[in-house]
DNA sequence: ATAATCTGTGGAACGCGTTTCACGGCAAGG
DNA sequence: CCTTGCCGTGAAACGCGTTCCACAGATTAT
């Protein structure tokens, strides 16, 4: 492998002079540019980024942890780094940690080993104190709200509100919610909303653990199994919302007359099934995040919520839906 | 940052020394060693990941290129990449093409220029030659069928035929196929599988460009649209089966007394829809071209096939599903 | 005319871990 | 007793691009 003393060699100049050349600094003689131009042509030089990498101590390379890559909501954000990375001439690398603590722990140190220059964390379920010992190895970016940390989020208090008011517009008293996982940051403000807002919040009617379209079918035949039923349900995403209706259509049941449904996302799924969903612009979650990891401003701990909107579909009211 | 020459000096023995307790080399006396964890402990040293990766010339990284990191099936073929990468201690840089050469060509660059030690190629636009000049700088593996090339795929015109014969063998003559980039190699062998099995093949009848949800609903109104329809419509994906058979189903048409249908991929949406679905698995090929990548056996251009199945649901049978 | 800048260039140090080579000591094999 | 061979250790080279510093010549400002 040819390197830029081989270069600096055939073109008969400096190794400083190559390595201005390839880094378009301005003080180079005209002449000697081009005999390194030539000499990169005729040896076929080609950068080593490794190299480049320790030099400069950074690597232009930003982590991801995530629970699972293949989660659509995940997936979203992923899209949105991934975009603003391109943009910006970044790479990432992406770890799925499957919420093991120990494979979390694998994350952070690859941060302080300077693998990366930054993280950005999608979800977590280490302590968040723990997680930011290792900020003073480069910045730390959460898609979830804590205080004192740079976060990028979406108010799921709020969130589950306009679900939930949407419900009590249509007259619904009777509502229920799906979770997903049970004590994460997100579910514990999403089952405060509840309380705080709808009047009657048997724990019967907190559906936990719902993640998948096939947990969301599972939800629907667990429904069918109560002796008292909420008349209305809230769902932690699109796909679990997918689950219960396609279920419930499938078992003569009908949505919204039989069970009113709102989803989360605002996925295209939620389009087709004229879902009503409390929709996040997660590709913009996902942008805003990396840029505050490549730029400084992390050391502020800024922290930026996105707004959800509801887009109503038909599957929360019973009256428009009728036909 | 303190560094092994640090260390070296706090523990009072040479570099050498240093660098054999951090890689566990035996040749090492029990005393010594111990004063260097000390002095690593005291220190607080942290190996600089990038130094390694300069000095043994691996980056132990493995590129992903894919056109887009939130399309389910691409989504699951990452899931089994991040699985096995995980195992293995490697990392993984991806980056999402969306099918522009330009942006396919800054991937195989990241290779010449060592970013990477090998790649997979999940789906590409660029001619495979062209893709294969970069060979020379590393591992390079298709998830797709190519002559002369490591690749592990799943043949797609077999597994088209499988879902052909599953309508034939209910009766059904007039078939019809959906395909994503009409282009593609996998496109090609499945038309090809369709005009082979099929008496009948008119090309209002294949409809292309189908990948979402979205493609699906419209495609149904297509299908309403159409003078001459076909009586079976086999699928690209599950997604553009779930679409068409939602569409259909929200304007009173029945699936699969109208329009039988049967999908591809064998997601969990299939399972709900009860939709009959070639299944793929596609954490398999992530797995298997993973391996490749990271082994030696990627010079002999090894060709593994990835059997699929035909999974029964309800959709592509008229008689079972009428109730 | 003189000081202060700006251009252009090269030598050498730097970032940092790995590895080759040489060498001394010691035990086992012949 | 001598030769291998294994242990244990360190100096130095290596992988390779970036950058600081020094210096010379050319401008521009005072």
């Amino acid at each position: 492998m040819t390197n830029i003393r081989d270069l600096a060699r055939e073109a008969d100049v400096s190794v400083t002079t190559v390595s201005r050349v390839l880094n378009h600094h301005p003080y180079v003689a005209d002449d000697k540019r081009k005999a390194v131009q030539d000499a990169i042509r005729k040896l076929g030089y080609i950068r080593n980024q490794t190299a480049v990498q320790l030099s400069t101590g950074q690597t232009k390379t930003i982590g991801v942890m995530l629970p699972y890559v293949d989660h659509p909501y995940h997936a979203a954000i992923l899209q949105g780094i991934a975009r603003c990375a391109f943009e910006e001439d970044y790479r990432f690398l992406t770890w799925q940690t499957n919420y093991v603590e120990s494979h979390e722990q694998t994350v952070l140190q690859a941060l302080a080993q300077r693998e990366v220059d930054g993280l950005i964390i999608v979800s977590h379920s280490l302590a968040v104190e723990d997680i930011l010992k290792y900020e003073q190895y480069g910045p730390i970016v959460f898609c979830e709200h804590h205080a004192d940390v740079s976060a990028v989020y979406i108010d799921h208090y709020t969130a589950f509100q306009k679900g939930l008011a949407a419900f009590q517009s249509l007259g619904h008293t009777e509502i229920g919610i799906c979770l997903g996982r049970p004590d994460s940051t997100n579910s514990l403000a999403r089952k405060r909303a509840y309380q705080d807002t709808v009047a009657c919040t048997p724990s019967e009617w907190i559906y936990e653990h719902s993640l998948t379209i096939e947990d969301g079918a599972s939800i629907a035949r667990h429904w069918l199994s109560q002796p008292r039923r909420p008349t209305a349900l809230l769902t932690a995403s699109d796909h679990v919302a997918a689950g219960i209706i396609l279920e419930l259509r499938k078992r003569g049941y009908r949505v919204p007359e039989d069970l009113a449904v709102i989803g989360f996302d605002g996925s295209d799924l939620a389009v087709v099934l004229n879902l009503t969903t409390v929709a996040v612009p997660y590709e913009t979650i996902g942008r805003e995040a990396f840029s505050i990891a490549i730029s400084d401003t992390w050391r502020d701990h800024p922290q930026i919520e996105i707004p959800t909107t509801l887009l109503n579909g038909l599957t929360a009211n019973p009256a428009v839906n009728e036909r």
